[in-house]
DNA sequence: AAGCGCGACTAGCGCGCTCTAGTCCCGAAC
DNA sequence: GTTCGGGACTAGAGCGCGCTAGTCGCGCTT
């Protein structure tokens, strides 16, 4: 028969509390609460005494009950879309940056079968303070109503109508600068393969015509609609080639769209940059693995990062002050992908 | 001067609980925690006034408390990287699959500034009933620490020295079949670039070198130092191009490293297939990526994220038994990068 | 000697929930 | 009419912690 104790809690028998260890290092309760909270109040040869006890029973506080009393869970909680290499990059940024300011930070992602909302609703429900959703999809009503409720800071995405934070950087400046690059290039045939229903897809798209009407190319705009991923890119290949009159010049939705663009082309054996010239977004890592490193639009992760951590920390702090927009400038970065057209 | 209480709790003023409910569907706390759990013991009309009275409080369960009280999370934390594209795969798959049998799922990362340790203490300090861990890097004795302490499944890693369950592909056959198709084609120089400390390298290492032996190759057995990532495939391709006696094949240690190479032999005019022949490992989304269909060793990420989850979730009812590995059996999926040495 | 301040430590309530052991009431059985 | 069974509901004790309001010496001042 099996050890009921032993069964209480997974391998090693009942978890060890704060009342065991105060009782091995002959103490309080109270005062290991405070050793462990760092707080003065405790002699050092106790405190000492304490974290061995605590050591050699393996205790680990527990973050439930301690949510629970101090009505604060110093959570931060990052919905993602577990796919995205920007967003991982953005993940991999926020970690120190909360640890930096005394935060946790939990994941939710979503997925074909976990849609945005019930992402948050896990977040929500583990009392994660304030809530950082990358490149959410979700309409302005609904992420202004989950701002009432919560507080909401979105990166990569803006929402002005919402009444919540947001980090983003410049799709109109970053689209400027892409399409007058190409234009300074000799390019007038500039075509967009935008993202879709992706974060900054709208804005993206929108420049991308202003830019192209300020340039005198209005009747030249011409957009194929796309996604934020490889698949995406590699039909919108598919498109070009069977295209009698193909462009010169390519932007695509983000660096994955421009990943699979490229790698079409190449295996139809349409030479980029010499026969056509393409611009990618995001200058994540995918950016380094077409045949020709890619022509793209930087966005710093890092600093968006900092910036989307602050903004939510700061939020919780004064819950009263207006929606503040972070926009950040992005960087054309030009690499081998875009070239004088022939 | 600010509102007090709305203060307390970010945006919507304190957080409605079951009391509340309770009020104001006028019945006892205890009725509400019935109904929230779906219990029988409430009559039909009361359930429905109580789920009216919480969604018009938008009311939430509090899962610390839930957790506390109930002494079970219901929780599988997940650790992993989160640039890893396969790693991606297996967490969507893992989400749909725990929550068939009513489990949550925490994620928590390894990052530059994370190590594992860190991310498992995380998932840990929240309860999470069992750990899923993602291709860890941790030593084998460590893993076996850690096992004692808490269920644990390890997923693409096998640890026989440790007591724990682990779901992985036999690499052993995942490596033969790959060399044995190349070998078929024709090839005697099959180089290896492995996957450095990354799950399951050794193993495929050590495969590498038993299948060339066994095909009486042994001396023309080499392997190059990598990584699972697409920088040490190109470190790799580099390598290669610079070495006068070039392989007419290459066996990577994952997708991404096979991507590397084979972009940065492109740029060097180095056809692939036709001057040399490359083998990825994974068949993960950037299979699709590179100049050419990429041949690769598919691993299901459905299945192995089903049976991590049932395996984690078999042992919680039943700490004492013997661990349990699962192997899942590969398959060379052939595509557009291997052919016949010149 | 009494008073005072201060550092070290403790008692005990309450966070929002689960769960056991009830209570209450109504209809069927004897 | 009494008993019994069972469905609907409630009281109240924790879960592991944080935190407020203490107590208890001990050295120092007056």
């Amino acid at each position: 028969m099996i050890d009921e104790s032993a069964r209480q809690d997974g391998a090693a028998g009942r978890r060890p509390t704060m009342a065991d260890v105060a009782q091995a290092a002959g103490v309080s309760r109270a005062l290991v609460s405070l050793v462990f909270r760092n707080q003065p109040g405790a002699g050092e040869s106790t405190r000492e005494r304490v974290l061995l006890a605590a050591d050699r029973l393996g205790y680990r506080p527990d973050t439930a009950a301690r949510m629970l009393a101090s009505r604060r869970s110093r959570t931060l909680g990052v919905m993602l879309t577990v796919h995205q290499p920007f967003q991982a990059d953005l993940v991999e940024a926020i970690y120190p940056e909360a640890e930096r300011l005394g935060y946790e930070v939990l994941l939710s992602a979503t997925a074909p079968s976990r849609d945005e909302r019930r992402a948050v609703e896990a977040l929500l429900s583990h009392r994660c303070e304030a809530l950082l959703l990358l490149g959410p999809r979700s309409e302005a009503a609904d992420l202004d109503a989950l701002g009432r409720r919560a507080v909401v800071t979105l990166v990569s995405r803006r929402a002005p109508e919402a009444r919540v934070d947001s980090v983003s950087t410049a799709d109109e400046a970053g689209v400027r600068q892409a399409v007058e690059h190409l234009v300074e290039l000799g390019h007038r045939e500039i075509l967009h393969v935008d993202g879709g229903d992706g974060p900054g897809s709208a804005e993206r798209r929108e420049a991308y015509f202003r830019t192209m009407a300020a340039h005198g190319l209005g009747e030249h705009a011409r957009v194929l609609p796309g996604a934020h991923t490889e698949d995406a890119g590699v039909a919108a290949g598919r498109c070009l080639l069977e295209d009698p009159a193909r462009p010169t010049a390519v932007l695509a939705g983000n660096d994955r769209c421009a990943v699979g663009l490229m790698r079409t082309l190449a295996r139809a054996g349409v030479a980029v940059p010499d026969e056509i010239s393409v611009v990618g977004y995001d200058d994540s890592h995918v950016s380094h693995l077409a045949p020709v490193d890619l022509t793209t639009i930087r966005q710093d992760a890092d600093r968006m990062a900092e910036h989307s951590v602050h903004l939510a920390v700061g939020r919780l702090e004064d819950t009263a002050k207006a929606p503040r927009e972070v926009v950040l400038d992005p960087r054309l970065v030009i690499r081998g992908s875009t070239a004088p057209p022939r």
